[in-house]
This record gives C-alpha cells, structure tokens and sequence, in this order.
DNA sequence: ACCTGAACACCGTTCAAGT
DNA sequence: ACCTGAACACCGTTCAAGT
C-alpha cells in the first residue's frame, strides 16, 4: 500500500522497518511462514539482502513482529467494541470478547493460521504477553468482584476461556468445508459454555 | 532401545523404518523439530543419507509419522483409565479424561510441544483425525444419550473441551515457572468449568 | 550512519552407481 | 530389492567495501 518510487539512498529507518514488515505480511499471507525466504522479502521491499539485517536479528524475529503487530491490531478493534456496551454489564462483555474474537480471527483466517500455527514460543495463553487474554482477564476479575461471576480464580479461568476461544477458531479454520452453519453453530456454543462456566451452580 | 550391532547389509522395512523413527525421537526431544536434521537422523540410525528418502519423502512426512505415533500411543493409555470406570458413570468418565489428559501431556511436555507447537496442519481438535478427541466426543455423547449431560451438539462440544484440554495443557508447560500448585489450579479449574458446562442450567 | 551484494555455511533432496 | 554417499539446490546469515 506505500508505494514508493525513486527511493533515496536512504531512508527513515522506522519507514524502512515497515516497508520490510508490509513486504513479509504479503508473503507470508500466500505461501506461509515456512516458504517465505529473506531474498523475496527483501526483493519486495527493493533493499539488499544485508539491509534485512540492519533491522531483524533473524527470519524468526521478524516473524515474532509480525505476530505481535497482529495481536495488537486485534486487541485495540476490540477494545473499542467493548467500550459500546454498558458500564456494569459483565456478561455482556465477556459474551462480546468470545464472540467478536471468534469472528476477528475468523476474518483473518489465513493470516492468523500462517503466523501462529508452527511457531516456536507462543505467547498463546499467557495473561502477560498476550494483551488479547489479557483484555479477557480483566472482564473477568472485574465481574467477578461486581459479584456476577462465580469465578474463584478469575485469571486461571481466563486461560481456559481463552483456549476456548483460540481453539475453536482454529479448528473452524481448518475445517475445509466450513459452512456458515458450523461457524453460527461454534460460536452458539461457546457462547452457552461461557454462560454455563461463570454462572456457578 | 533397539541395539543392533553388526548390521546386516540389508535390515526387514519395518525395522529400518523404527530404526529412523526412534533416532528422530531422541533428537526432537532435546533439540526440537526445527534443529532435528537428518543429516544427524541417519547418523544416529546408522544408514546413508539416501536411505531416509527410502523410508519418508521428506522431513516433514517423518515429523507427522512422529505425531501420529505420539497420539496413538496416549490415546491407548487413556483408554486402558477409562475402562476402569463404572459403566454408567459419564460424569466421571469426562472428569478422567479431562485430568488424565493434562497429566499426561505435561509428563511429556518437551516432547509434546516440540513435536506440535510449530506443525502446517495440526489436527488438533479435529474428531475425525484425532483420535484423542474423538474419544471426548465418545463420552460426551454417550452421557448426552444417558440424560447425564444437557448437552445439544456433544461433538461441537468435544472440540470446545478438547481445546480447553489442549490450550491448558500447552500453557503449563510454557509456563518458566510452574510449580505443582499452578498445575493443580488449572488442572482443578478445568474440571469445574466440565461440571459446570455439562451441567446445564 | 546506512546500505550493498557477493561469499559462506548449512541442510533437504536427488540420483547414478554399487551389492 | 535395498543401500550408498557425493553432488546439487536452496536459503539464512555475515562482512568487507561502498556512499
């Protein structure tokens, strides 16, 4: 989407950092994490191989940035979703993060799967990298302590909730003949399950 | 495990083939897939290079063979539990084989993770490939059909519980510093939100 | 300071030649 | 039929040289 034409001998170094995240993003959205090479990313980017170097310590640590631009994207749409709903409604929230996120990681299928489904380190669940969970724990505590909740650890039932989540998006994007139906029907579920899980006996 | 001393010019298919499978174990387990080269798997197995492209088309096929014993073996194990339960009792059987299947993954954690936290196709919570869930999916739907569990789609369900299973198992052993505690909390939460889940209202 | 691209090192895969 | 290992191809990383 930045095009740039007749490029300078150099450039600012954060503009140049985004041309090579933007290139990668490209790459890796058609061939995967695996087949995306430096040489392509670097010929995208119309720099040297070297110049690759300058700003990532590796193929790895460009991936690790990709993944976390991702997350954040995704947090920070949100967050903006949450804050439409009332002030005190816990449940509303917490049904609002189970399914938006659903259908956000969803719209972003091939991205989501090509960059997390292979990686070494996964933040994946854990409360203090991953700010998507994060976001989850505080809907969590907070409900909980407004006495709507019956969580007797709010911040351990948000790593399951979290799975809940992470998993069945998955699992709908691998499902190759994945019709609306069976996204409507996941979701209508995981929604009962979270229903269930915090409402106590 | 398997010594073979004066190999013979020519070894029985199945041998040669668990020969190179138990090498590429012992390397993913202390290395990791990414590392494992086969270079050091025929090293290992004691065969040429050319050999390995006798027994798997590529690295990739010898990771999956890798995966598909790992899930069998555990799967059989857990089925063995299982059986040990009173014919009837649906409830327990869920509970068992949610507990049992995070103990026994985290007993094999490093190998666990290495051999699944990285691979293009995960079947994960799939019911079909995953013989793990499925079996899930088996206790759901027979405790559905016995009244025990007001579930209305038991096998989207399993993949919801499968996912909860998985994603807790897979924090813990992220997790630096997990003491005993820490897993009997999570381990402990998850057989609440099953209770709580199948339940009802 | 930032950039270049040739050279290097590593490793997955193939294949002509052996028994 | 099964096995060998040298050769090939590919690609991540480095580094001496440029502006």
């Amino acid at each position: 989407m930045a095009g740039s034409r007749a490029r300078q001998r150099t450039e600012a170094p954060e503009r140049r950092r985004g041309d090579l995240l933007d290139a990668a993003l490209a790459i890796v959205v058609d061939k995967g994490v695996t087949r995306l090479t430096v040489d392509e990313v670097v010929a995208r980017a119309e720099v040297a191989k070297g110049t690759f170097y300058l700003y990532f310590r590796s193929k790895e640590q460009l991936i690790t940035a990709l993944q976390d631009r991702f997350v954040d994207d995704l947090t920070a749409l949100q967050r903006a979703e949450l804050d439409q709903i009332d002030a005190g409604d816990w449940l509303g929230r917490l049904l609002c993060w189970m399914e938006s996120s659903l259908r956000g990681y969803l719209a972003h299928a091939r991205l989501h799967d090509a960059l997390f489904h292979h990686s070494q380190h996964g933040h994946e669940a854990d409360l203090a990298t991953n700010s998507h969970a994060a976001l989850l724990a505080e809907i969590l505590e907070a409900g909980t302590a407004a006495g709507d909740f019956a969580l007797s650890t709010p911040r351990t039932a948000a790593v399951l909730l979290y799975n809940v989540m992470h998993g069945s998006a998955h699992y709908l994007v691998e499902q190759a003949e994945r019709s609306p139906d069976l996204v409507e029907a996941v979701i209508a579920e995981s929604l009962t399950l979270c229903r269930r899980y915090v409402d106590g006996t």
